[in-house]
DNA sequence: GATGAATGAGTGTTCATTCAT
DNA sequence: AATGAATGAACACTCATTCAT
């Protein structure tokens, strides 16, 4: 299930010293900001480079080329998506289920609206980009720690584990996207994300073994 | 809410003899082969204009951008999608309200699963589009076909019809993708659908007011 | 031993119109001037196509790449350089031998000196782009046409035509490269002409068989 | 005649100490070693320096261009050849002069063929270079060197020694060259030689005062 | 002295779009 | 109307050279 990362897409180097950590943060700093004010097709390495107040040379001496900038941003920010999730799993063990959903639904619906263009950025970042590699291993992070969190709840025993979290997860992500795309209204998004709590609470209740 | 199309993304002329519209249909066809084949980064007008047995000049009739082209297939695409879920919708009325959700579910997985490259190669051509209009018109439509079709339900009374149609579209369609970017096996996804079904039944029977 | 012509450096397209052609040729003299006046380093397709009066996109209509134009410059100034070469040799059919070889000195350092920058730019032009084929083509139409004149030769029959004939083609075209590199003073140049037609006729006489 | 070494190509330092021999041999070593693998156009200096074992700051302190580096390399291949060619010139002083010629082709052209591919790839290496003083320097040394030994030839008395001297020496490298760029066959290449010798003495014998 | 990270000017090439025929 | 040759702005990427450490 767990792809490989394409090498291709790899960065050149890890930083290793403080300097390189923070031109890198930099770069990717740039590349959210001219990703969110103008959108991929207007993203020229040049003026990444640029915002981020390093020369293009050096940039290529950190990515081979743009898809892995692109790459790298992605990955960062889904690297620290899966943490938040992978914390609230920690916390929410031993709660009964339902506010376990919750709290996964609070955590991803907060983390992807709290910066929603960049949300929305990213989404579009995507093209000339395989990304499956990075999707996956985000999926299996995330389906990991969810299915170690419903584990431990404690009134119900799922007969299938597997499948309810990842359920679970593939419809919380998924809605909060189609959320995104069909740009509700701040009134429809609380009440869509009180009903999808109600649809899992209902759907944990329902699977009982 | 909903949008109005952006005019600059419109068609140049509507077609009125037959002709016309065997050209278009040979561009549109064009198109989606060559981004299921190259994506849409190697994607040139050129290419698809070959493709078309057409001249570039004569595409640029017909669309005044590359922009707009990619608009017009995906704008076809969802007019079909949604003539596909309005009839449903129309067939199951009248049904127990969980049936209605299956038919719903069981309706847009087909369409997005018949061609899994094309479905793909469409979420991918996005870039450089806006097309908020595109999705909300959309949206709009399976709104008002699956609110149609709750309203019918016999056995159920909904507190809030509006919401709950909402939540129940919003939720299969994002699942549907999200499955789709994880690259789910055939086994689960057949497993998430029947996952799917249930929650929504589950959330059903919770609703009855 | 005639190598076939790297498919990757040939025209894109033959030119079929006059309008085309005088394209090309103005294509053709810019490249010429150009390397005559900076040498190929200096050489950028931006300035050509400038020089030339076209579009650089025009221009990539015509060559595919920066060496295809330099292959094709080269290979041009080689054609008609066979042409000559083949012409002497028709006319100095029946002549004593020492006379052809003499007309072959005369015509090749002709040629060669009448242009001295065009042919020391050429020579120069040759790096980045596999000229073998080129010269291999050059090659064998010379010693073709050389052959087919010295077997004409009346009061001389070669115990090996082709031996003979290869030898002076390869010792002049080579002696006229190796004095242009020498950059040789006008006297010494036509002080070495003097002693390279009577090293070929003395040669020639020894030869008999 | 003579022109000056441009001083613009000359190494920074003369190496004084062995290290610093060592240093430029491996730098050199491994410019040759790049040349014959890639060509002149993928040279890079950060190649030519990872692969000697030197930073790129060490080897711009021997050479304040690239064009001075492939200026040493070629200057120091021309000053063996030439000491190659003065020690023959040494060593047939006293013989026929058709044996001198013969001695000359032998060590010119053994001396081109040892390492083939290292004398085509410094052929080619002479682009962006302005080697006019190197050749002029090499010409004039081996123009010496022969001039000197024709001066010593038992039985015969040459009208003008120098010219015949320098025409030998024009039409002996010159043919070795062309012989080069038609990649003759071994076959062709002896029997080019023999032809080439034949031709030489021909011309001696042509030449008695 | 040595290092090698940083620089940024410079170039080949593409491709959406136009417009003369 | 239809064509497709011509356009040229735009961009990713390289690499000789420098200079702070």
């Amino acid at each position: 299930m767990t792809a490989s990362v394409p090498s291709s897409l790899k960065s050149r180097k890890k930083p290793q010293q403080a300097r390189a950590n923070a031109t890198l943060d930099a770069i990717f700093e740039a590349t959210i900001q001219l990703l969110v004010k103008d959108g991929y097709p207007m993203l020229t390495t040049t003026w990444v480079a640029e915002r981020a107040g390093v020369s293009v040379g050096t940039m290529y001496q950190y990515f081979p080329h743009k898809q892995a900038l692109i790459y790298a941003v992605n990955e960062r920010y889904l690297k620290i998506l899966a943490e938040k999730i992978e914390h609230t799993c920690r916390e929410a063990q031993g709660l009964p289920a339902a506010a376990m959903a919750e709290a996964l639904i609070d955590t991803y619906w907060t983390a992807k609206t709290e910066r929603p263009d960049v949300t929305r950025a990213l989404y579009r970042s995507v093209v000339e980009m395989d990304n499956e590699a990075l999707i996956l291993e985000f999926a299996a992070r995330t389906d990991a720690a969810t299915t170690a969190m419903f584990a431990t709840a404690p009134n119900k025993s799922f007969s299938d584990l597997q499948s309810v979290s990842r359920a679970l997860v593939t419809v919380i992500f998924g809605t909060v996207r189609n959320s995104f795309e069909r740009s509700h209204s701040e009134q429809e998004v609380s009440d869509l994300r009180g009903q999808l709590i109600a649809m899992c609470r209902a759907y944990i209740d329902s699977c009982v073994g």
